[in-house]
DNA sequence: ATCAATACTTAGCACCATGGAG
DNA sequence: CTCCATGGTGCTAAGTATTGAT
């Protein structure tokens, strides 16, 4: 069998016609199954064919929704479920559907393949609601029957034509296409700070020269020994072309190449697991390139090297049919193990570790993972006292080891630190809990500690922080000599240890728990916190600011975007002059009525805050920043008339919008000299002035407000915590509760994701 | 019991489509 | 309508935990 999922366009009058016989045909649902299981020969077919049934059934339901949701907005809820309770019904018909279409199926050139299978199709996937069952089967076997149709491997390397080539010391060098094509990874790396790294260099130089080696040197005898004499520019400046070009593709075209590409995935993009059709996540072994480890990995500029079908093993039931593997090739292993989830794999060379070809996220298994791995944690609630109460007992233990379990655990608890295994060698030198090192925690007394470490990712903790006495006590016990930089903190303590007594408090309890845990905890806590008022996007503003402390807890984070800086300055920079236009007003109302300022003394206060100097400035800005707009339009202009093959715009045109711009600067002049603002005449009027200072008041907070969140985000990444650590059912029960729109907290993806939430917890869902 | 191998979750970053401001 | 910033998504590295072998 292969599992095709034909576009709807070319098999739609097959359909149509298909549907019309089966509706004349109504037998049981169990006669069907049972037929089919000893069916044979078409049952690939008729798979085939059901798959199609079931995706025109999908794009119905899909459809049927979308309409509800619109036409009844909340109140959908019955309507839905009506909705989908109508279409199992006709599902259940499509077995019937089936077994009429085999015929027809199996004749037509749908399906290449011939080997016998036996599946039922129980349901389609959407249908699938796995949280609706609540029965604890054994989660050991992850499925029974498992098909799929392989992966997609990278394209083959295409030489670079023959004018573009690597230098060596001014040479052009003849590369054999294995090795050009490694130089070709550093050339297109050469604009990022990766490749200005000693160790990057060394390593990306050392497996260059391995593959030169491999596959007989140089072609035109030139000898390379040092990476300083090595010129990439020309192959760089060949891909930047490339790149151009590949832009300039007209939108259609590009949609074409897309639409190209999406057809030609679809059937890896998908497979079926239980009868279901599910998404698979990461369906494309992953290309060859330089290895760009994270913070000071030994292994960086390393050769990541191609992987080939025979290094591939495939993961289906015994009875799939196994996919064709790419031409002249074979696979590596077809295994048959239905203890695992994942449908492929490979070992990647530059850990030695294997890399899995896993289910979506949208998928029942991950679903089932995710929806046990919160269940677990809110378990934690009844044994959380029990666990703290014991470690600040233990904290006091005669006992060395105890007293390090308690006071990891403490940490773990308190600060959401990872559990901490140990790395080797060849790893970067990151720490958690467990592996902290002497170094890594400085003690202030009375009772303040502060951590200084690379967590996972190399991300920077730090943080000072006041802790339990009992716990400094220890941790300073834990410093005292023989004990140095470099010595473990914990030297008893290894996760497997620690995991090993939370068990005794809990099945399933590992440190890990702590963290999801006191994520969704705080998540809780923050959103019980918010009052049920305001506008969607003031409820959105708090439930990203308690979103963010979950993210501050876990210390994730991000770097800070490029333009970061500047995007703040120029904000700052835009509230100033909102600002100044504001006191312009004012000064404009007092030129019209002197008397106001008796009136409101304290609303004409900020005029004389504002010194001249700071105008000056401001007026300069302005004025700089209206030139460079005319200039870069008349430049903008030009192009596109050069492009087009039109007359370019004279200078006399750019003259003239320059001239205004004077004319603008002058009259600021005037203004600044003689203290006499000139506004347009439709603004002479106090009362329109003060509308329009009451709109750049508003103007003004809003600006700022945005300012302050862009900062404070600047370096947290929320995303993170909300895909991994608060509970969804939390994020639902706050939309429902507060009326906002699951969209504005879920994306596309994550609503995809987190289904099984969004249709289980109602408003008074509580973690 | 211990260690290595295997399997699965969590993580930040690069890239690009998109939508809001001008 | 255009442009640019931003958020969403794909990618794959880097963790944790469990399993299996000795």
């Amino acid at each position: 069998m292969s599992i095709k999922l034909k576009d709807d366009s070319s098999s739609e009058d097959e359909e149509s016609t298909l549907v019309t016989v089966s509706k004349h045909k109504k037998s049981s649902k169990k006669i069907t199954k049972s037929v089919k299981r000893e069916s044979s020969d078409e049952d690939d077919d008729i798979l085939h064919a059901a798959r199609k049934k079931q995706k025109r059934l999908k794009k119905d339901l899909k459809d049927t929704k979308t309409r509800n949701s619109h036409e009844n907005g909340k109140s959908s809820h019955k309507t839905k479920k009506k909705t989908s309770k109508t279409i199992k019904k006709e599902s259940e018909n499509i077995d019937d559907e089936d077994k009429t279409l085999a015929d027809v199926a199996s004749q037509s050139q749908l399906s290449s393949s011939t080997k016998a299978s036996s599946v039922d199709i129980k349901e389609s996937s959407e249908d699938f609601k796995w949280w609706e069952n609540n029965d604890k089967e054994d989660d050991s076997i992850k499925w029974t029957t498992l098909r799929h149709n392989g992966v997609i491997f990278p394209p083959e390397y295409q030489p670079l034509p023959s004018h573009v080539k690597l230098y060596y010391d001014g040479k052009p060098v003849d590369l054999p296409p294995q090795a050009e094509e490694v130089a070709g990874f550093f050339a297109a790396m050469l604009e990022t700070d990766h490749v200005k790294l000693p160790i990057f260099q060394k390593n990306f130089m050392h497996d260059f020269l391995e593959v030169l080696k491999e596959n007989g040197g140089t072609r035109n005898n030139v000898e390379i020994k040092d990476f300083e004499k090595l010129d990439f520019t020309k192959i760089a400046e060949y891909f930047q072309v490339q790149k151009e070009q590949k832009k300039q593709l007209s939108p259609q075209e590009k949609k074409q190449l897309k639409l190209e590409k999406e057809e030609f995935e679809k059937p890896y993009k998908f497979c079926e697991i239980d009868g279901r059709i599910e998404q698979v996540g990461n369906f494309r072994i992953e290309p060859p390139g330089l290895f760009r480890g994270r913070g000071a990995h030994p292994k960086n500029g390393k050769l990541k090297r191609r992987v080939y079908p025979e290094d591939v093993v495939l993961n289906l039931d015994k009875n799939a049919p196994i996919p064709e593997p790419p031409k002249g090739h074979k696979w590596g292993e077809i295994r048959h193990d239905n203890t695992v989830q994942w449908l492929s794999m490979w070992r990647e060379n530059i850990t030695n570790s294997f890399k899995y070809v896993r289910f979506a996220a949208n998928s029942t298994l991950k679903g089932i993972s995710d929806f046990k791995k919160f269940e677990k944690a809110r378990m934690l609630k009844d044994h959380i006292d029990k666990v703290r109460a014991d470690y600040k007992a233990k904290l006091k233990s005669p006992k060395t080891l105890d007293r390090q379990m308690a006071v990891a655990t403490y940490l773990i608890d308190v600060f959401a630190l990872r559990a901490g295994g140990e790395k080797s060698e060849d790893e970067a030198d990151t720490v958690g809990c467990c592996s902290l090192r002497y170094e890594h925690v400085t003690l202030k007394p009375p009772n303040t500690v502060i951590f200084d470490f690379l967590g996972k990712d190399s991300i920077r903790y730090y943080q000072e922080v006041e802790v339990d006495a009992q716990v400094f006590k220890n941790l300073k016990i834990f410093k005292r000599p023989p004990s140095g930089p470099g010595h473990q903190l914990f030297d008893r303590l290894d996760p497997s240890i620690l995991n090993k007594h939370l068990q005794n408090y809990m099945p399933g309890l590992t440190a890990k728990v702590f963290r999801t845990y006191n994520a969704s905890k705080t998540m809780q806590d923050q959103l019980d916190l918010i009052p049920n008022e305001g506008t969607v996007a003031e409820k959105m503003l708090r439930y990203n600011a308690a979103n963010r402390t979950v993210a501050i807890l876990c210390n994730h984070q991000r770097t800070v975007t490029k333009g970061h800086a500047t995007s703040v300055q120029k904000a700052t920079e835009r509230i100033e002059e909102l600002e100044w236009q504001k006191v312009r007003y004012k000064r404009a109302i007092l030129q019209l009525d002197k008397s106001e300022r008796k009136k409101d003394p304290n609303y004409f206060k900020e005029i004389d805050d504002l010194s001249k100097e700071e105008e000056l400035t401001i007026h300069k800005r302005i004025i700089e920043r209206e030139r460079e707009k005319y200039k870069r339009k008349f430049e903008r202009e030009n192009e596109k008339r050069k492009f087009d093959k039109e007359e370019a715009l004279p200078d006399s045109q750019l003259m003239e919008w320059l001239a205004k711009v004077d004319d603008l600067e002058k009259q600021y002049q005037r203004e600044s000299d003689t203290g006499i603002i000139e506004v347009r005449e439709s603004l002479k009027n106090v009362e329109k002035l003060k509308q329009q200072v009451e709109r750049l008041e508003k103007r003004i907070t809003n600006a700022s407000l945005q300012l302050k969140d862009k900062e404070d985000n600047s370096t947290v990444a929320l995303g993170t915590s909300k895909i991994n650590y608060i509970d969804p059912r939390l994020s639902v029960a706050f939309c429902k509760k507060f009326d906002v729109p699951i969209e504005k907290v879920f994306t596309k993806t994550l609503r995809e994701k987190f289904r099984w939430a969004i249709e289980s917890a109602d408003e008074n869902w509580r973690f």
